[in-house]
DNA sequence: CTGTTAGCGCATTCAG
DNA sequence: CTGAATGCGCTAACAG
């Protein structure tokens, strides 16, 4: 059932039947009631296919992202998903691990699909050997970085205030008397370089004791740096960490030694996942607006798909959420 | 930049460019050189829209799903967008929540798309007013149901033995000595009536005081639920969950009200989600198989699509993962 | 082994 | 307001 078989049993031509399906051109009222009846009589579905040919765009936009299972992504990904639906866009989700051969993969099939953008979520774009593949692809494709950085033209970014908001974490700690500082980070992205730079800018401006570790991602890496660091009798009352995860590790193995939180230590996390109100007690935590930044994210997008002149690089702020370890 | 630009450089006809591009039938080693020669110069990518018309498919699978920031979906999304990278195949990600219309705008666009199948996951579909579009669908495009069941040509399901793993925790319970149970559920899904069912023979076998609560998603729900059970009076001493997040928002309430865990009370979630492990003491719970259903229903819909005859209905079984709250 | 040709289903001129 | 004709970039016969 195509455009033909619709125009023949509607005693019109093709042209119209296109018309009265994109609602462009004029048509007479009774013709196209015609064309709609019979539409409707088919349950008639056009061929995004054949359209794509002509305008060339599916509308539909890729996602890169690493792992969809980390909260983190989910949120950023459900965000821009959402916002993208409303505007008529379909979204084509890449879980591309951190593997950069996987990465030029996906990219590539995005681009042999004709995706309006690219949307890299996560900024794990540090790898100098996808420099070139995304700045070729920008040439035909808008890109938009979330929680990245990168000037060039055809890019776009949209960041959280990371180093900010780690900055204003210790802040708050110090106030609250705590005088050594631990921070624990799992990943060396553009974001993990920011929050770390906000954790360095503020422990050397209270001039505090500090130390920091990049552990493995997840639970355990962190429980085990933790049990080292205490067994080697390091003296800590503050543990910041680059994700809530990491820091349930920390609140673990802090409670299988005896030490108390908040009392002892205060502990945050990062991200204010559902994992932070899980865990006991509940995490005190950085709310990295990660819905904010789909939808601005989307934003952007819409504008350069519109020809529109758009915000070359957007910050938002991050907010802190206190609960129970701090 | 096409089929023709490259056909001209290359001297050769756009005939055996295709030829070289999808590797079907012979091509003289020397042409075909000499094609893959201007093919790396341009960086030339094929346009799938174009082949797509020629083949009607874009190789892209939709996947059809609540809410990709819930933990369940998350991973047999991922599971099955991995399983289907590696057959080339992309995959247009869908978050329907739970509003009928936004399914069947999905449903449609995913339709017009040309997926080459749709993939529904959490048999969120038992609304009867969606059989009609997707019974229509299955027409013309094979279906795949992750965690639900539908007889019906041309639609597979398959599905977790989520019935007997709930029977099988309660046995479990009763051989530790526990005698008073409580259920509670999220979701009256497919899968969700299995779980309930398996609840049910096994209090019936058993004859266990049991109580069964409907209760919405999340942590706050289940936790003013048990609180308003304790307040009253009932006497329980184990509570199994739909889910994860339902389980911890018991625990969090048994934990206010100073009910030890699992000493006095037995505690048991669902899906074996990472909250399970960040929650404190860590909870037993059911492994629901989550990537092994998303590389089983790729498995099936590969046959599908190979035109062999698949299986139209799959049971995996679940294991129960014991911590520290039974 | 290679080239020619004919569509795939639609949007879009341009006439009428 | 409507229709006929054209082409988007590719695959798949069919010739040679």
């Amino acid at each position: 059932m195509n455009i033909y078989d619709i125009a023949r049993e509607a005693n019109v031509s093709i042209a119209t039947v296109s018309r009265v399906l994109n609602d462009s051109g004029r048509v007479r009222d009774i013709t196209r009631q015609k064309v709609e009846a019979v539409l409707k009589k088919y349950n008639y579905v056009p061929s995004a296919i054949a359209r794509g040919m002509m305008t060339n765009s599916l509308k539909t936009i890729g996602i890169v992202a690493i792992d969809i299972r980390n909260l983190y992504y989910a949120n950023v990904a459900h965000s821009i998903e959402q916002s993208l639906s409303v505007l008529g866009f379909n979204t084509i989700l890449c879980n591309t691990g951190y593997d950069t051969e996987q990465k030029i993969k996906y990219l590539r099939m995005l681009v042999e699909k004709k995706v309006d953008s690219i949307i890299l979520v996560g900024s794990p774009f540090k790898d100098p050997s996808l420099d070139k593949p995304i700045e070729q692809i920008s040439k035909n494709t808008p890109i938009i970085i979330v929680n990245g950085h990168y000037e060039y033209p055809n890019i776009y970014s949209v960041q959280c205030n990371d180093r900010s908001a780690l900055k204003r974490s210790v802040d708050y700690l110090v106030s609250k008397g705590r005088k050594s500082f631990l921070y624990l980070y799992d990943a060396e992205t553009f974001s993990g370089r920011q929050k770390l730079l906000g954790f360095m800018d503020a422990v050397s401006k209270h001039q505090v004791k500090s130390e920091v570790f990049l552990v493995k991602p997840g639970l355990e890496p962190a429980y085990e740096k933790i049990q080292e660091l205490v067994s080697s009798g390091l003296d800590f009352d503050a543990v910041l960490t680059s994700e809530d995860f990491t820091a349930i590790g920390v609140l673990k193995c802090l409670a299988a030694n005896n030490i108390r939180v908040p009392e002892d230590v205060s502990v945050m996390g990062f991200n204010n996942s559902v994992l932070s109100v899980c865990c006991t007690p509940a995490l005190s935590t950085v709310d990295s607006k990660m819905e904010e930044m789909g939808r601005v994210a989307v934003k952007v997008l819409h504008k350069v798909l519109k020809g529109e002149k758009a915000e070359t690089s957007t910050v938002i702020d991050a907010d802190l959420i206190f609960r129970e370890t701090t």
